[in-house]
DNA sequence: GAGTTTGAAACT
DNA sequence: CAGTTTCAAACTC
């Protein structure tokens, strides 16, 4: 009954330790890893803005109307179940309600496939500090995988995904009026621009204000320690990938700096691919848009390759964070257990063959979905 | 704790 | 795909 908190198999042959947390009786049901060091947290009201938020463990919801089986329920979205520190009513986000747990989300990830993913991805790092935190990771290394939409917080207020995820802003976004402390959208964008290329020139931009956020992101990256985060994983390694703010009601950005409002928006951004084909798109390349060169291997490696890492400091070697190769990994746990969805990055093509993209993403990213036992 | 604001998610 | 509605978290009082 219980299956869902028990241990997984994955396709990949891991064993995955999912440990019921006292917090979520329930467990993970995405196939989340738990970091069991974090997982027996022994509070039980955390709340979500001052915990430490393990990516699995419950997110106290409280949801009324949506019966915890839509994204905007925090425990659904995370791909855990709810339990008793929830308020939430009329859920059905429990394992007892597996089977409808399970096909509402595979509908979701059929239309979009990256419902589930992390939200926030870290850039620079692929795989070598998973688990250790770099603390040299800065809050511009890491992307908020779709981007805000914010138009009134200035994505200054948890509003904004970005801010809340502890990361800036990137071409991903089409706030207005960004802010972010954390790295503002065309902050970032001409950041990475600068240190990519030396040249470039973000559009209407503040070229004066690079190094103003240059500097602030150094401050930030101070200001932020926990920013590490976002250990980097495929987009789909919700576990690892999910952004730990240790205490970010206490984190404090730097300071105002002027707002620069919006501007040059990519209005190519695909939101949710469907194909296969626009998965390794925006696995590999998508997100290329602010990191064209840094996460590609072929971008001078003898370069040292630089990560957006503002204060200069060395955050790791961008081996294609997403394009993870499993050797070069040496299989860690937390990488092959939730990469689910990619095939062209699990390069496992055996699993792709039978099913569509959305369905391997799923299946593979839902434990539960496998077979409870 | 109640009410408001906000932006993502869902819907049309 | 754009506009609208619904929703629950974040925020304010």
């Amino acid at each position: 009954m219980l299956s869902a908190g028990e241990n997984f198999i994955h396709p990949g042959g891991e064993l995955l330790e999912l440990q019921m947390d006292d917090d979520c009786s329930a467990g993970v049901f995405l196939g989340n890893d738990h970091d069991s060091s974090q997982s027996n947290s022994p509070q039980k009201k955390r709340r979500k803005s001052d915990n430490g938020d393990d990516g699995e463990a419950c997110k106290r919801c409280s949801c009324k109307k949506s019966k915890c089986l839509k994204l905007y329920c925090e425990c659904f979205a995370a791909g855990v179940y709810c339990s008793e520190p929830c308020s939430c009513q009329g859920c059905l986000n429990k394992p007892i309600h597996e089977e409808i747990v399970l096909s509402t989300r595979k509908q979701i990830e059929f239309r979009n496939p990256l419902a589930f993913a992390p939200k926030v991805i870290r850039m620079s790092d692929a795989g070598q500090d998973i688990t250790g935190e770099d603390p040299n990771n800065t809050p511009a290394s890491a992307r908020h995988k779709r981007g805000c939409n914010c138009k009134k917080s200035s994505c200054l207020k948890k509003y904004c995904e970005c801010y809340q995820g502890g990361v800036g802003c990137s071409s991903n976004c089409r706030c207005e009026g960004c802010k972010n402390t954390f790295g503002k959208r065309d902050a970032a964008v001409s950041t990475e621009a600068e240190e990519m290329k030396q040249g470039g020139e973000e559009a209407e931009n503040c070229g004066k204000e690079k190094e103003n956020d240059l500097q602030k992101a150094n401050a930030q990256s101070e200001d932020h320690p926990f920013l590490e985060l976002v250990p980097i994983t495929p987009p789909f390694d919700v576990s690892s990938s999910l952004l730990k703010p240790p205490n970010f009601s206490s984190a404090k950005p730097p300071r105002p700096t002027k707002a620069r409002s919006n501007s040059s928006r990519s209005s190519s951004k695909a939101p949710g691919a469907v194909h296969s084909q626009k998965f390794s798109k925006i696995a590999n390349s998508g997100l290329n848009e602010e990191m064209p060169d840094i996460l590609r291997d072929d971008a001078s490696p003898g370069n040292c390759v630089k990560t957006s890492s503002p204060n200069g400091k060395r955050v790791s070697p961008p081996h294609n964070a997403l394009s993870v190769s499993p050797s070069r990994k040496g299989g860690r746990k937390l990488i092959l257990k939730s990469i689910p969805s990619f095939p062209s990055l699990i390069g496992d093509a055996s699993s792709g063959s039978s099913m569509n993209s959305s369905e391997s993403a799923f299946n593979t990213a839902s434990p539960l979905a496998l077979g409870p036992s």
